[in-house]
DNA sequence: CATGAATGAGCGTTCATTCAT
DNA sequence: TATGAATGAACGCTCATTCAT
């Protein structure tokens, strides 16, 4: 019908070879997450990851150069979705100038992050599970993603309060708050509570939020 | 032929040996505690655990079972006074009859807490450093403490949204928030963020919580 | 269809195929002595040395059957002429009937070698790192060459001795004596020490040796 | 018949711990010299070490911390009494203001080499056999007692230089000619080649090198 | 009782060699 | 024919646990 290589479109034809690589990299990902969910990111031996991915000990390092390589990757679906959906909510937060308008960038967030939780839930149970171990070895990416998460939202909450009128909470108490309780939440559904519709929640959560946080 | 301590009151007269036991023990939990901080449970082992202790290696066994054994009674100074606190306001809140008097109770809880939070801060830090971690080997009692609190705070938001007037907002879900926005500004705190006077951000957050969850 | 080189003299026509095969292990000839070189032989490894090369790994088989057939390869520009100027020094000496006529023949051999060794510095230098080191796998060759050396050395002083009035001194005494001292030279020289113009010094080596040597 | 412990004189009293410990690291030098003279330093893996000295692998590293420590205790017995005979050495020759004296000293050099060498043969052969591989590793401290050697022996020539009379050859050259012929020699005694009376040949050897580089 | 040496499985990582592509 | 991915046995090193001293 169609020949193999040259494929019609402007895609690159992918050799077989290549096809492989792409394809056992996706394995040795989807077995290290899944290996780190019941182990730890710790007790994620390669041995064990590349047993989960039918691959040779020795093959994993055609894929990554250490296990702290493997982690990084793992988490880069979270990434950059992460940080498209924080910049922007501080660009629309710094347009806005009633808190009307603060409030619909917050839930603009919650609505871009939402989907990102969803489709990568594993990632996100990963995330949260680590997130505050030792950042040591292969935990260390993982570090540097909270990391830059709580700077991200602490500026976000800062921008907020320089522009409306919230009650007098430093800006760190509540950007940690709030990450504090939506990580919980996040961590205690993905691990089997029922806590409802997470989007209702979600919503019930901002609600709740903003009605505390705003000045009275 | 001499009794070696006072033995007044009706403590028993600890013998020699006894105290040496006490000691010990004591000074491995503290070693414990010291290194499961810096290297993570995983990495806390039973040599850096006994050289930091003093004690020869093969001692460890004869004061502990194993590592989770250790973990368990490195636990043990937040777990009693945890139960209690919760035992109490579990009670208040049964016999608040108006939402003026459950917000006492939750005040009162919060004082009751605050304590044993100053009083064992690095145990508090390596409760919320492992409390996500996977419940295999050492770090099984923590999580087991992670699920009595989760258990006992959703039952004492059951009490209160029983008894009062509060949002429509599941149980569950308002004590996870609260449990992981106190959590997380704990965790923040104990690692050198500066949030202010701990006290005030804990009436702050009080203030915010209650009025978010307050029907209106 | 055409021929692809000039074909000149008697030279058989190399065709396209031969003459990449020529080039390739000339490649991998460099690269091996270079990568030996650095990080001895043991430490040469076939990754190493076919990146240097710029060879597929894999491809290394279809030139050498093992290291140690490389390693006989790097060798080679030395073993022939080696050989050939032992050869001349032994028919010359067989022919000198006074010591003069001996002294000759020794300035001949050095004069013979001096261009070997200024012209395949490296391999020189390869040969004086490994030459003691157990004379197994990839070693076993060069081990091979230094007890070729040995042996028609021994044979050239006991010619030498048979003839002359020499000292009483063993052959095999003298040989490895005068052996030793060229190889620690040139293995100084080799690796950066200053020993001054190395013709100088042979020549003085020369003149030391012999006067040494000569009976008194 | 006598106490275990307190024994008489004034050596401490070796409990059976120490004496087992001083055994065990005996037998591991032991292995280490058998095993790296036939494996070569490269080759004298851990496992190899500890199979033939009857000791699990593991607790090898309780008696050293890698191999590099291992090759450093197996060159001990070399390395003081070197030392030791070349500051000799160099008092006499400093000393010495006639050529006869000088000449005197390095035959007291000899002498005082002799000893060592035969009192540690296997040592010395592992010596030259691996004294010009690459330091790196284990071969590290090797490396740095051949470097040590060579710069006293060319710092002696300097100093007999200075005062006699000698033929015109730079320092360097006759101290690594020296060298090089002796280790030569010695090498090819310590793999059994018969090259006579040892003493006799460095008598001979001595005859021979100062004959040769008296000026005349 | 206290000690710390001994064990051996397991860790992350490297490598020569084979072989599908 | 050339490529580089796959294999699995080794490597150096660590560790919980046991046990002679």
């Amino acid at each position: 019908m169609s020949t193999d290589s040259h494929a019609s479109g402007d895609a690159p034809p992918l050799g077989r070879r290549e096809k492989n690589r792409i394809e056992k990299t996706r394995r040795l990902v989807e077995a290290g997450l899944a290996v780190a969910l019941e182990h730890g990111v710790e007790g994620a031996t390669i041995e064990r990851i590349t047993r989960e991915a039918g691959i040779a000990k020795g093959g994993f390092y055609r894929y990554f150069d250490d296990q702290a390589h493997l982690v990084a990757t793992i988490l880069e679906p979270l990434v950059v979705p992460f940080r498209a959906a924080l910049d922007r909510c501080e660009l629309e937060l710094n347009d806005a100038t009633t808190i009307e308008a603060q409030v619909v960038a917050y839930q603009h967030l919650a609505l871009s992050l939402a989907p990102i939780f969803f489709e990568h839930r594993d990632v996100m149970r990963l995330y949260l599970q680590e997130s505050r171990g030792p950042a040591r070895g292969a935990r260390a990416p993982l570090r540097d993603l909270a990391d830059e998460i709580r700077e991200r939202a602490v500026k976000l909450t800062e921008v907020a309060r320089a522009a409306g009128r919230w009650r007098d909470v430093p800006g760190v108490v509540s950007a940690l708050a709030v990450i504090g309780a939506v990580e919980r939440l996040a961590w205690d559904a993905l691990n089997g509570a029922d806590i409802g519709d997470p989007l209702e929640v979600g919503a019930a959560l901002v609600g709740v939020v903003l009605d505390g946080l705003r000045e009275r």
